[in-house]
RNA sequence: GCUCCGGUAGUGUAGUCCGGCCAAUCAUUUCGGCCUUUCGAGCCGAAGACUCGGGUUCGAAUCCCGGCCGGAGCACCA
């Protein structure tokens, strides 16, 4: 029995079959409840600039919070002196502005230490936390087995005497630990460190703390405070999560909805901040803008636009599998939104001086392109045209017909170029090329820096010196570029993509 | 090694929870064609995937078990 006579077989005996299921809207899937309070945080450590990777965690909560009409918190968490960077504190904010990522509140965790200290000691009060002196290797040990260590069996004033104490202590000579279940089968969850002591000069505030909270308890406690409601984060907080769990049971706290996702990775990236940092210092790398570097700062003046950025972080979406993600498909995203909005100007690069033989004088003057083919009201270049031009060398192929866009058609011949035909028509006709061309007399200088960092030489059109810094172009037939510097004597372009 | 989690075209996704409408969506990519004074855009067409094996079932991408592959964590980093 098929299908349908199933189902006519149903409606006889007076079945009745099951609704379907929704159909589910496109775009970023929905957030589970509650929405109509939703808070969400963008957390970075301040070791660097962000990267594509912070990318993803910023849009993807700037997204749900615009979506549910929440409120969402930077909150810089430099709660490990050792890992601090003074530039990050300001790159940051700049990154997420060019990403288009709107936030209403900035947290700095170096600011809330004493607060942290409060919750330490309520915890302590409550018997969800000790001091615990055991020297880590030893710890590690005990915990393996589900042993509890002595300290973990002091009493809550004894408990509350050590963590006082602790502050005259040397470095590795004690923490606090949260009490979790030391049966737990993953060992990594068992009584996990909240507090530690740490010697180094904290680049942000000094010295002025040697008590320092670990990242899943000032983590936890702030998320609290700021009342988050959920947590969207990398999968490498799984382990986390669980980790802060026991922590919101002690305190009697309501547990936000934990997400994450998966890792993202890029094709011919180093994502890595602390190895981007180390180039940068050796002179490997020109800066954090550099082209070869996953940066926001790379990418941004390479001419990716936040909107292609945008669009594919919510696509990828907030699957927990990892996602590997090509440079091939922001491109793609890219070229749609450069299409439009790019002007096109002639550049010529591996420049060939080329002078036309026999040209009627009638066709030297000034030539008419549009800046823009399909939005003639933008208006037009001009190139003074003389018979004298520079073409690109791969164009430049023995016994051929080229017709250089918007004058002439020409045929090279035993390294020479000579006038061919005026029309179009005849260049069709020819099967000519159709080859983009700069005057010799009248152009600029030009470079073009490559995604790898090298360089290109050649001649831009004499319109480009109307360009300002920062826009994007299309080089015709040669790709989309960034104009990063512009000087009377020389332009220089950041390559984009094709 | 231990704990946990994944696996849909080259890539990114939809569908998986609640099995049938899925010989599987959309985008990108690649390749053809048309168009075009760019090798861009646009239009048309094509290519290309349910990790494998077993089980349950009338029916499995979807449920169960196992293998394989991949990932994350196993810190006094975040």
């Amino acid at each position: 029995m098929d299908k349908d006579q199933q189902i006519q077989e149903l409606e006889k005996i007076g079945g009745k079959i099951k609704e379907k299921k929704k159909v589910r809207e496109k775009g970023l899937t929905d957030l589970p409840p509650p929405h109509h309070k939703a808070v969400l945080r963008f957390a970075p450590n301040p070791s660097g600039p962000l990267h594509i990777g912070h990318a993803r965690a910023a849009i993807l909560n700037d997204v749900y919070v615009k979506r549910y009409n929440g409120e969402l918190i930077l909150r810089i968490e430099d709660t490990d002196p050792r890992r601090v960077h003074l530039d990050a504190y300001s790159m940051i904010p700049e990154d997420l502005k060019w990403l288009g990522v709107d936030w209403n509140k900035t947290f700095i965790q170096s600011d809330r230490i004493p607060l942290y200290y409060q919750y330490a000691e309520k915890l302590i009060a409550r018997g969800g936390a000790y001091v615990c002196h055991c020297p880590g290797s030893e710890f590690k040990k005990l915990k393996d087995k589900s042993i509890p260590c002595p300290c973990r069996e002091t009493t809550l004033e004894e408990n509350l005497e050590k963590w006082a104490e602790m502050e005259d202590l040397g470095e590795a000579e004690a923490v606090l630990r949260v009490k979790t279940d030391l049966q737990h089968k993953n060992p990594a969850i068992r009584d996990w460190v909240a507090m530690r002591i740490v010697e180094a000069e904290h680049p942000r505030i000094g010295s002025r703390y040697k008590i320092y909270p670990m990242m899943n308890f000032s983590v936890a406690v702030d998320d609290y405070l700021m009342g988050i409601s959920h947590v969207l984060r990398g999968k490498d907080h799984l382990a986390n999560s669980e980790k802060q769990k026991f922590l919101y049971d002690h305190l009697g706290w309501d547990i936000p909805v934990f997400i994450h996702y998966g890792r993202l990775k890029m094709d011919d990236v180093a994502l890595s901040t602390s190895k981007a940092r180390e180039g940068i210092q050796s002179g490997m790398y020109s800066g954090w803008d550099d082209p070869r570097l996953g940066t926001i700062q790379a990418i941004a003046r390479r001419g990716i636009t936040p909107q292609s950025i945008q669009e594919l972080i919510q696509e990828i979406g907030v699957k927990i599998s990892d996602s590997i993600i090509s440079w091939k498909k922001i491109y793609g995203l890219n070229r749609t939104i450069l299409e439009e909005k790019s002007n096109r100007y002639f550049l010529v690069s591996q420049a060939e001086k080329v002078e036309i033989q026999d040209l009627p004088e009638e066709f030297k003057g000034l030539i008419k392109r549009p800046l823009h083919p399909d939005f003639l009201k933008r208006g037009y270049r001009e190139l003074p045209f003389n018979g004298k031009v520079y073409l690109a060398s791969e164009d430049l192929k023995e016994n051929k017909t080229l017709r250089l866009m918007d004058e002439v058609n020409v045929r090279v011949e035993e390294g020479s170029v000579y006038y061919h035909s005026p029309s179009l028509e005849e260049a069709r006709a020819e099967k000519a090329q159709i080859v983009h061309w700069v005057p010799r007399d009248d152009n600029i200088p030009a470079e073009v820096v490559m995604p790898d960092n090298h360089i290109l030489s050649g001649y831009a059109e004499p319109e480009c010196s109307k360009l300002k810094r920062g826009k994007v172009v299309q080089l015709e037939r040669f790709g989309f570029a960034r104009v990063d510097n512009l000087r009377p004597d020389k332009i220089v372009f950041y390559y984009t993509h094709s």
